[in-house]
DNA sequence: CAAAATAGAATGAACGTTCATTCCGTTTTA
DNA sequence: TAAAACGGAATGAACGTTCATTCTATTTTG
């Protein structure tokens, strides 16, 4: 097994471990295990359990958004380019339920509200093309005219809460639903 | 301190402590030095952590549904009726973040999990009175002709994460903000 | 003064992390 | 080229800490 796969068998691990179970449910023995690797070859690869936590949520938030901008244009009209980012999120969560419940926990921990802070004050590219589509929305007299903040949270609360339903099987998603859905969301932001 | 005072103050510095730091992060002697009171004492009023836990959730619960029916008549146009629920429960969680924060922290996790499946498959009175409203709705072709748990999902989902993003401080809402929230929940869900 | 309640020390299980050791592919030596 | 030496990757037992829970001596109550 060369070096970068064992880096890899640990980061898949600890996805579907921490994902199923939650931080303090997959201690780094339980993760070692499952990635068939010995507890101390972790921390070769991972300075302590928190560095491999922030790193996994780094590859998941690069997949995502390099999903979503495929066939994004910032030449389409508004309505539309929500519509794609929107329905490709939540497709891409039900596809990847693993992905969304490990966000789902990162988000909902000191990492995650340090993260959204740290991006709200200051730097952080990373969704730059959601700000871009949002400010220019209300610039354009198109979405309501409220703070960024509450529109990100209009838009994407719903989505986050249908695709936990999803996954955790209170009801089943399809095309027809998804589409749905995210005309509602928008529905919520559209002036 | 009587019996029930010293029960209490166990269920205060329970909420407290649990909204601050998470389960993992409020351990029960920590629990018991914030209430004045041995750790052996928790024992005698609550069998282990996991019943504090859940009975912290329910005494919330019972709180918050009590605060939204003062003033509520089913005798109302739904559109009004469903104005006041989430104007009042927006409102609640900003006058009581430390309840926003516990309620969060037990949602996200595998209690509030099998809680909402045992509420949607089963029995759980409760919060009758909001799938009855939501149901009324869309059987007069109010709201969007979605699978209930969706609706709730639209209606919902916004009204978190404000609270959420007002409670860590992303956003400061006043009393116009929380109407064109919970406005634009409506016209999230309405037809 | 008997019985119930309380406090906090004691307990044992579980955790993240460390580290002495082993393993193994590569390089050097003769 | 065969054998020996080397170095870094890998290992997993062991450590110190933290936690929920239990135990027990003491205090409070009626």
């Amino acid at each position: 097994m060369s070096k970068t796969d064992k880096r890899d068998e640990v980061v898949r691990a600890a996805l579907e471990l921490i994902a199923e179970l939650g931080f303090h449910g997959a201690p780094m023995a339980m993760i070692a295990e499952r990635a068939g690797v010995g507890a101390g070859t972790i921390y070769r690869y991972f300075e302590n359990k928190d560095v491999l936590i922030a790193e996994l949520f780094r590859e998941v938030e690069e997949k995502i958004y390099a999903d979503l901008l495929e066939g994004y244009s910032t030449k389409n009209p508004i309505r539309e380019r929500f519509l794609h980012l929107g329905t490709a999120l939540l497709r891409y969560y039900i596809a990847n339920p693993l992905e969304f419940r490990y966000l789902e926990q990162f988000y909902n921990s000191p990492f995650g509200v340090a993260h959204r802070r740290s991006k709200l004050l200051g730097s952080k590219e990373g969704c730059y093309f959601f700000r871009e589509l949002f400010e220019e929305a209300v610039s354009q007299q198109v979405m309501k005219d409220l703070p960024l903040v509450l529109l990100f949270d209009l838009a994407f609360g719903p989505l986050f809460a249908a695709a936990r339903d999803h996954i955790l099987g209170f009801v089943t998603l399809d095309d027809l639903l998804i589409a749905r859905i995210i005309e509602a969301c928008w529905d919520g932001v559209k002036r």
